[in-house]
DNA sequence: GTTCTTCATGTGACGTTGTCATATGAACGA
DNA sequence: TCGTTCATATGACAACGTCACATGAAGAAC
């Protein structure tokens, strides 16, 4: 790690991580460029040297949360063993336990300011068209069906977050409400 | 407008119209204390004499706007003369409607920190059970579906409003999708 | 090997923000 | 008429994102 190029991308990692990690422990607030350089153990102007502003190093964390998903999504469609029910379910699962385990990140990933990093747009169009590869097993137009899903299950999992979701409110729970939605839509 | 608890009230309701109004026309970064205060035509530390904090200036103003569509569902439940489908059907609509008239106040809307104001709180639990009263007309047990229902709109809108959800990729609209989702929920 | 260039990084500074302490002045009760 | 109360104005402060500039080492040119 002498080079100046690994040391660089060293930095932007190092960068990237910490970010990722304040931001899950702390929420938005807790991610200033002050308390990422510190973590990533250079000093706050640090980050300009590899991103434009603030938004766009938010903007990396967000694809590289894609990115996961979509690795997730890529051994579901791999493991040929599994029925499509099960895949599509199993796929429905995983981004929900995201935004459970990961709230913040989760609430990132679908915020606006994806469009200004072609990295990210590229990390949610290609887990998009890998939702709708899994919907296409089980579905003659996977478009529609496949969006009503995604749709859907975003929106159990943000008023999950923001407890709008209540069980006493509802007399449901996010995880009934998965299944309802599968069995009447897929 | 003499009396002092008039010119309080008034430069309450001041102050929540100018932060609604720069919610409206410049989203959140554009809600700044000062900017509130200058619309209002008071001084930026004028707020601190009616809430607590900022965040309590914006959870009146998604109170508010949580109370403007239960009083559309208020009439709409009152009108009799319109069949329970039709009902539903012009509720989730409505709720559509101010999600893309007026995203950054749907945003607020459904953010977390509505919990802090007990105002706001029951605004919302109201509108939820004006929900449930229209669901109700259709289904035996309107808490599960009623949740559905309600979850998969909001995640309709906020993935079109994040830009989650186009056209190109998915093959299908956001009237479409809630078409879709009242054909097999409700 | 020496010199020049490049570029990631550190540091000081600036404007803006939310927030608080304090001052002020007018509306109320006695 | 005199205190009291309280909404409002103002000055100040720390924290923030961001920029200009300085620095120092890696890589290129000779």
């Amino acid at each position: 790690m002498v080079s100046r190029v690994e040391s660089a991308a060293a930095t932007r990692r190092a960068l990237v991580d910490a970010a990722t990690e304040l931001l899950d422990e702390g929420g938005p607030e807790a991610v200033t460029l002050r308390a990422v350089g510190a973590r990533a153990g250079v000093s706050r102007g640090a980050p300009y040297g590899h991103f434009p502003d603030k938004e766009h190093l938010l903007g990396a964390v967000a694809e590289e949360s894609w990115t996961i998903i979509g690795d997730g999504l890529d051994k579901l469609i791999a493991d040929r063993s599994l029925p499509p029910a099960e895949r599509l379910e199993r796929a429905l699962t995983g981004l929900m336990e995201v935004g459970r385990r990961r709230p913040h990140a989760y609430a990132l990933m679908f915020a606006a300011p994806v469009d200004q990093n072609p990295g990210a747009v590229e990390a949610v169009s290609r887990t998009h068209d890998q939702f709708l590869t899994i919907v296409a097993e089980l579905a003659d137009d996977p478009g529609p069906i496949g969006a009503l899903l995604m749709t859907s299950v975003h929106g159990i999992v943000a008023m999950e977050n923001s407890g709008h979701l209540t069980p006493e409110k509802w007399n449901t729970t996010g995880d009934a409400l998965l299944k309802l939605l599968i069995a009447r839509i897929a």
